[in-house]
DNA sequence: CCAGACGTTGTT
DNA sequence: GTCTGG
DNA sequence: CCAGACGTTGTT
DNA sequence: GTCTGG
């Protein structure tokens, strides 16, 4: 799957690389600035969406800041004016559900997203499966150093009774298919990659989701792993370290 | 008709 | 255990 | 995703 | 919002 990450470019310099409009710096709800190397649920994350300026204009894209965590537009308003999140954090979607379950289905017609990232985080599981042994972080990135882009989806929701054109809270998640390829020797699920040429044909606002692309595995191909050290558990730490090669752990168990 | 749910992963 | 916070 | 919190009533 | 259950 896909709860933590790393990003190192930052939103200006990533929107002159993929040509696109810098919408996320002058918003003052944007990603912290600098490298990031410990991206948890709930932060606010750097995307990449397409849209229109006038309904007839071409789109465009766009870098955007988002919620990681999708809100539906339909999520109640709490007392204090904030979405009512029963439930668990909407950090990923299943590839084989976004269009059909309500939670997803409208974001996946006409809002789709991309998350760029270095790299991220997987844990292994140890031992016999049902005993609290410690995962092992993996960390999976670009064999080339290039970006990464997983595929997304996201939502605007406004607290009840606010105007129309009042600044909605925009929010997002990520999409997971079954792990393939080493991959799989870590976890079941990995995000969905979207390779460069596929970027433009998975944001298109105006036509439906790309069928194709969303059973594909993308830049599966690209992807390199090696194991990490336990310091990314605590989102406390932040650094370059996070993401330098670990002494590999044993896994027990499995292999007895 | 209205009321209520709507979601992930992992573990069992 | 289960939920919240980041 | 993992880490960390998780609490009442009454009195000051 | 939109679908399901009653």
């Amino acid at each position: 799957m896909c709860g933590r990450f790393a990003v190192t470019t930052d939103p200006a310099l990533l929107a002159e690389k993929i040509k696109a409009l810098d919408e996320a710096t002058q918003t003052s709800t944007g990603a912290k600035s600098g490298p990031n190397f410990n991206v948890a649920p709930t932060q606010t994350i750097t995307t990449v969406v397409k849209r229109h300026s006038e309904p007839d204009d071409q789109s465009t894209r766009r870098v955007r800041s988002m919620r990681w965590g999708l809100i539906p537009p339909w999520a109640k308003t709490a007392e204090d004016g904030s979405p009512d999140n029963k439930g668990p954090l909407l950090i990923n979607a299943r590839a084989e559900k976004v269009t059909d379950s309500p939670a997803f289905r409208n974001s996946a017609k006409s809002k789709r997203c991309l998350v760029p990232m270095d790299g991220w985080y997987e844990w292994r599981p140890n031992g016999e499966p049902g005993k609290k042994t410690p995962k092992t972080p993996f960390y999976m990135y670009g064999d080339d150093g290039e970006l990464l882009f997983m595929a997304g989806l996201w939502s605007t929701w406004r607290p009840k009774g606010a105007p129309k054109d009042s600044p909605p809270l925009v929010s997002c998640t990520i999409i997971t298919t079954d792990a393939a390829g080493p991959l799989a020797e870590i976890h079941d699920r990995m995000p969905l990659t979207i390779s460069a040429p596929d970027w433009d044909r998975w944001l298109d606002p105006d036509a439906p989701v790309d069928e194709g692309l969303l059973r594909g595995h993308g830049d599966l191909d690209r992807i390199a792993i090696r194991e990490v050290s336990t310091l990314v558990n605590n989102i406390r730490n932040n650094g370059p370290e996070l993401i330098e090669p670990a002494e590999p752990q044993p896994e027990q168990g499995v292999l007895l």
